[in-house]
RNA sequence: GGGAGGGUAGCGAAGUGGCUAAACGCGGUAGACUGUAAAUCUAUUCCUUAGGGUUCGGCGGUUCGAAUCCGUCCCCUCCCA
């Protein structure tokens, strides 16, 4: 096992009146400030968007993912090119996925065992085998500045006995991935499984802090449990995370879960939402989500979110980008994304700054009640 | 002037006596989307006061029953003169 030397957290302040916390990330990239959402670009690009685009919008840290990676273009033609920043010519910081959530994703197509998980390609159907040495052996490859160790990622609901297994074979695939482990620029995270059960959290929690990460990531949420129940989630992993380490909470999310996650201690969040929905012509405003096909927009010349300072709000009218989603022009697609992107890594911003004054509580209400008087989002049964 | 083929919902297009308010596609109107098998998926789309009402170029027939059969008129496309 390689440990990183040039990767480390700084806990900046805790916020007086909750667990939020304000702090820094060190990387041979640059630092980065958390809390921090991070865009998602799955196959080496933040669908529709440039690194110039991001860099922006203030983006920091975007995440790749490594089964993606690993069929197309493969980790050797990534490895040749000089590694996931050279070849998509990203500057900043950058993390990639294990593969751990295509074990939840590609469930129909694939099988556990022991060793790893037998994936049938989701291209061509060709068998595939990803294991805990193999998944880092990609991500060693590919170089982004943090990885992740191999997990399984159950759905919910799971039974206990089941998750109870299950916790215990990411644990041992925790220990091989580390042992695995060699390239000495890349932080590597454990990640935390347990589903809804208390004491399973706990367990997973700590025997994966005493593996001694770089970081951890809390798996297993947003799979379609309640509110109530991921927020136990997160209580119940961060309760046992030390404090002198980044917290990421993984594949999270809309904006009310962000602000839950980080009242909860939570320091990283990666999602494919604000790119997706935007895709799909949902925005997400101060004031609620919106959508850009309703026809009361047809002659709607304000922008978006007349709050908002991004790219698109600065220059274009919800009419034009209308008709841009209607024609289904790769430009609407494009500006659309930018804007939910840089919604989400704006209410960052406000969050980290909120903490550092005292007053995360305040501005999370504050927060709400504009963003309540939308179009309540449903986003989880 | 002669011959042939057509006119079905916003558009394209099935259907050729009852199971047809009428397949399907597009377009329209909405909804969903949380470590991306996602430029995807779902609902809805003649009118309606929800009981019904009015439709398949127009009009008139045949029939218990017609978008479907018959007559006639209008219009369109192609070929020959």
């Amino acid at each position: 096992m390689k440990k990183c030397q040039y990767f480390s957290y700084e806990l900046l302040h805790e916020d007086k009146n909750c667990g939020a916390r304000y702090g820094v990330i060190h990387t041979i990239h640059g630092d980065v400030y958390t809390p921090m959402f991070m865009p998602v670009g799955t196959c080496a690009t933040v669908k529709y968007i440039s690194p110039e685009e991001l860099y922006d919008m203030n983006s920091q840290v975007i995440l790749a993912n490594t089964y993606h990676c690993w069929l197309r273009p493969g980790e050797d033609i990534v490895n040749y090119a000089g590694g996931l920043h050279k070849f998509m010519n990203y500057k900043r910081p950058m993390l990639t996925d294990s593969g751990g959530y295509q074990v939840f994703s590609l469930s129909k197509n694939r099988k556990i065992s022991e060793e790893g998980v037998k994936f049938k390609s989701h291209l061509d159907g060709s068998p595939l085998f990803l294991s805990p040495e193999k998944s880092i052996e990609i991500q060693n490859k590919l170089g982004a500045d943090i990885i992740m160790s191999l997990d399984e990622c159950p759905p919910y609901p799971t039974t206990y006995d089941y998750m109870k297994k299950s916790i215990e074979r990411t644990l041992r695939w925790a220990k091989r991935g580390q042992e695995a482990h060699n390239n000495e620029y890349q932080a590597l995270f454990g990640i935390c499984q347990g589903g809804e059960y208390e004491d399973l959290r706990k367990y997973s929690t700590t025997k994966t802090v005493e593996m001694d990460f770089d970081g951890y990531s809390i798996g297993g949420t947003a799979l379609g449990e309640s509110k109530d129940v991921m927020h136990k989630m997160i209580e119940y992993t961060v309760k046992y995370l030390p404090k002198d380490k980044p917290r990421y909470l993984m594949g999270v999310g809309t904006p009310e879960d962000l602000l839950e996650g980080v009242l909860r201690g939570v320091d990283m969040f990666d999602c494919v939402l604000p790119t997706r929905i935007a895709r799909h012509g949902s925005i997400l405003t101060t004031y609620g989500k919106i959508n850009i096909r309703d026809k009361k927009y047809e002659k709607d010349l304000s922008p978006l979110d007349k709050e908002c300072d991004c790219y698109t709000c600065k220059n274009y009218t919800k009419a034009y980008l209308r008709h841009l989603y209607k024609c289904d022009e790769g430009l609407g697609k494009r500006l659309l994304s930018i804007h939910n992107l840089r919604f989400l890594l704006r209410l960052s911003e406000d969050m980290r700054k909120a903490i550092q004054e005292d007053r995360f509580l305040e501005f999370k209400k504050e927060f709400m009640d504009k963003y309540g008087q939308g179009k309540p989002t449903t986003l989880i049964k």
